[in-house]
RNA sequence: GGAGGAGUGCCGGAGCGGUUGAACGGGACGGUCUCGAAAACCGUUGUGGGGGAAACUCCACCCAGGGUUCGAAUCCCUGCUCCUCCGCCA
């Protein structure tokens, strides 16, 4: 959410901005009017408060008289009557009116930062950089659903009948690298890149998904639970960035910097047809997710350090990948920036998305209200929020089947993992 | 699921329906004192919104949302959360 007062002061900026990500800027239109009207509507019910303040006080002084006084009271009452009628009738107005604002400007997206390509969609985003020899194989690499098939340890079939499309089914070997991944993925985090283990509610509620911003636009892509005011979360971002809204951090405390492992749950409306062979797009997948809370001045470089702290995952496991700059069109809304690492997937001949690390700026932190207060000041500040994924583990598996398969069709352990098997593969 | 109790500022804890944004205590911060520190003393200590160049000023907020009233932290409804007891349960 961007701040009523900015948008105001800045509604070419806010359009252009918006324009850019290849949003509908009509909206916005007649924001400035809206806002206009609010305004004078809360200076007139303003001034009617005060004065009934007044008065207030000055009836209770009366009371304490008589004669004369108590007359006097009597006919302030009668006139605050009327006043009273007239607040009530001009709240209510206000009240329609901040209702529609506050729907118009939880729509807007962030505004994106001036370093992101301007771009349409993801065919537009910027490769940065290229880490890792893909592998050279003497044979055709199968994707990873024939391999994983074929050592009958994934099970699309059965999946489908406990659940429904898009859910899988792990076996033996497959369950337990998946397990191995996220031990491994945490163990690294928080051993090597100094981050919190935190283990949240795998369920959140609207004031959270609203907060980071899935709520209230993008309803459709989170499964509810019917009769609560609960929601299976889209990513441990929700809960985890959640853990401080509404609290002032110490900036001696800042950038806090949290790992968690949770299954994540899409419901994946709208993407019919796309990816749905494989492990690529699940209605649940486990992820392992960084998330940072940094002073505004931070932020930037916070996410640069993000981004190598989710990058050394896939050097440690031997996975080719590339890094690139989303561009404005394919940013999502709460983000300023985001930076995708996609793994090389021999088995598709291609790069898929493994990582998205995203820098939201005070976006989050003012929709949530989590402040700092910085050293000696007394004024609070919003903090920055940043999240990456550090990594989606589904994705990671079915990277290994691919990359590391072998000609009589079984799959190579990397050498990092061995010690989570007991090194007894 | 049933029966009770409670929700006030950073914390503890007051608060007859009327100068209460909120006593008192503690903490924190700034200052005086000191070679330093402690103690003591003085002061400061919320958020959002409006106006103003600023000083400053106005409005709202005592869990949330409604209501009664000229006036509500204080009264009435509804919801939420927490605590205690019973039941059930991993």
């Amino acid at each position: 959410m961007l701040e009523l007062r900015f948008i105001r002061e800045n509604i070419e900026l806010v359009k252009e901005k918006t324009a850019r990500r290849g949003q509908d800027t009509a909206k916005l239109d007649d924001f400035i009017e809206t806002d206009q009207r609010r305004l004078s509507i809360l200076t007139e019910v303003e001034g009617l408060k005060n004065r009934r303040n007044k008065v207030s006080k000055e009836v209770s002084l009366l009371k304490q008289g008589s004669g004369q006084d108590a007359a006097r009271a009597e006919s302030l009452i009668v006139e605050m009557r009327d006043t009273n009628q007239r607040i009530k009738e001009l709240d209510a107005e206000l009240n329609l009116i901040e209702q529609g604002l506050q729907t118009l400007v939880m729509s807007i997206p962030n505004l994106c930062d001036d370093s992101v390509p301007v771009g349409q969609n993801d065919s537009d985003n910027v490769e940065v950089w290229v880490w890792g020899e893909r592998p050279v194989f003497s044979f055709t690499p199968k994707p990873h659903w024939e391999i994983g098939e074929q050592l009958g340890i994934l099970d699309f079939d059965r999946a489908t009948k406990l659940a429904g499309t898009r859910f899988a089914l792990l076996k033996g070997f497959a369950s337990r690298l998946e397990r191995a991944l996220i031990n491994f993925m945490l163990d690294l985090h928080t051993q090597r890149h100094g981050y919190t283990e935190v283990l949240p509610p795998f369920l959140a509620n609207t004031a959270s998904l609203t907060a980071t911003g899935q709520l209230p636009k993008f309803a459709d892509d989170l499964f509810k639970i019917s009769d609560w005011d609960l929601y299976l979360i889209p990513t441990a971002e929700v809960p985890v960035t959640n853990i401080h809204r509404e609290e002032t951090l110490d900036e001696r405390d800042l950038p806090l910097c949290y790992v968690a492992y949770t299954p994540c749950f899409r419901s994946e409306a709208g993407s019919y047809g796309r990816d749905t062979r494989g492990l690529i797009r699940q209605h649940q997948f486990d992820k392992v997710e960084l998330v940072k809370f940094s002073t505004p001045e931070t932020s930037m470089e916070e996410l640069e350090k993000l981004l190598t702290d989710a990058e050394e995952v896939l050097q440690l496991l031997g996975l080719p990948y590339r890094v690139v700059t989303l561009c404005s069109g394919d940013l999502g809304f709460s983000s300023t920036k985001t930076y995708d690492i996609e793994v090389w997937l021999p088995g598709q001949d291609t790069y898929r998305e493994i990582s998205s690390c995203s820098n939201f700026l005070d976006f989050q932190a003012r929709r949530g209200s989590i402040r700092y207060r910085p050293e000696g000041q007394k004024k609070s500040r919003l903090v920055h929020t940043l999240n990456g994924s550090g990594l989606a583990v589904g994705r990671t598996l079915l990277a290994i089947l691919e990359n590391y398969q072998q000609e009589d069709g079984s799959v190579a352990l990397p050498e990092i993992l061995k010690p989570y098997f007991e090194n007894r593969f």
